[in-house]
DNA sequence: GTTAGCATGTAAGGAGTTACATGATTTT
DNA sequence: AAAATCATGTAACTCCTTACATGCTAAC
């Protein structure tokens, strides 16, 4: 259901909700809300951008402002709004993956509480596995080559990285409780009052 | 110099070098050396060793053990220790990439302590540069959705990730200057004594 | 006036995934 | 005897990168 390029159509059309913007000024949008992800080239973004608008989920906003041309201002359209609905609401599987979980967890300001909420188990769940995995995968019995101090030392890094990854994890679903639950108390309270 | 698939040829030819193995079981190595870094299917692990068949760096050992075919043993050539070696003594730009390094580290055991060195501080400029930019494309004039409390998260855990692989180099490089230091003298004594 | 950054694109190719196809061996 | 896992491969496809091509605009 959500391809890795499905992020990318997510990213853009999330960015472009907020405001509409040329392409090259997108690519800069998209390195500052997911720089910590991955790069963006051109030659992926303006074939994207041109295929979005033939799905007709963004249409171009010529801005010719004096003899300025050349540069197209995209903006989303009403079928492109219920495109990026459908893709904040879709949490499959896919969806924590690294960079498909970055950028869902990039637009958790627009998304249902619950849809976060599943997204973030569903992360949890994921780096548990791996944590469990890399474990199991441990170097200890290297009969091969005993005491590869090296191995060893890449083997502890990456547990420990999965380790802060889940504790963050781990502190994110305990603020997204602490809200439901504060929600909850508002709607009782708002009921007591009847 | 290196590219993506360098590192899987590194892979490779690293771990046959320790022990000839099938495919197969090639694949479960490589997820337990490089497990934390990312998977190989074997649409990609098989066509490859053909190649390096092709190129000389690997030899097929048919190991026909009663009836039991199809099962086909891979082992290093002289060309392919040649080629090891200078994989491993290669240290450009590229290996200072997450995967590249993540790769370089595992086989650090049989590579140059001058390389190494290299290599880690390579690897420490490329974190510390990807820090900074981080930083400079911080949320802070998040100017169209203020106080958007996701993107402030996913942007202090991106810096938190950075800072703790940092660490992480930074120990791993006094390591080697300890290990460096101990070698220089245990040369003084050695001189001492003449 | 020339360098740096803004701005848009295309074409070719590299790398890898997915899905499929096939069969042997081991375990339950 | 069925299920799991070992074992090897191929073909189609997707995605992305790289390199190229082009021209405008702002700053120095």
């Amino acid at each position: 259901m959500s391809r890795r390029s499905d992020m990318l159509e997510l990213a853009i059309l999330g960015l472009l909700q907020d405001a509409p913007m040329h392409g090259y000024e997108l690519r800069k949008q998209v390195h500052r809300v997911l720089g910590t992800v991955r790069a963006l080239s051109y030659g992926t973004l303006y074939p994207r951008l041109r295929d979005l608008v033939l799905w007709g989920y963004l249409r171009e906003v010529d801005r010719p402002i004096a003899g300025r041309r050349a540069k197209i201002t995209y903006a989303v359209t009403p079928a492109g709004r219920e495109r990026l609905a459908h893709l904040l609401a879709a949490a499959g599987p896919s969806a924590w993956e690294d960079e498909a979980f970055a950028v869902h967890f990039a637009f958790f300001g627009r998304t249902d509480a619950s849809v976060r909420l599943r997204i973030l188990e569903g992360r949890r769940a994921r780096l548990e596995e791996r944590l469990a995995l890399i474990r199991a995968n441990g170097p200890a019995r290297n009969a091969t080559r005993p005491g590869d101090t090296y191995l060893t030392e890449l083997h502890r890094h990456g547990v420990e990285s999965a380790e802060a990854d889940l504790r963050w994890i781990a502190r994110m679903i305990d603020t997204e409780r602490q809200k439901n639950d504060r929600a909850f108390r508002q709607v009782g309270d708002a009921l007591d009052k009847e």
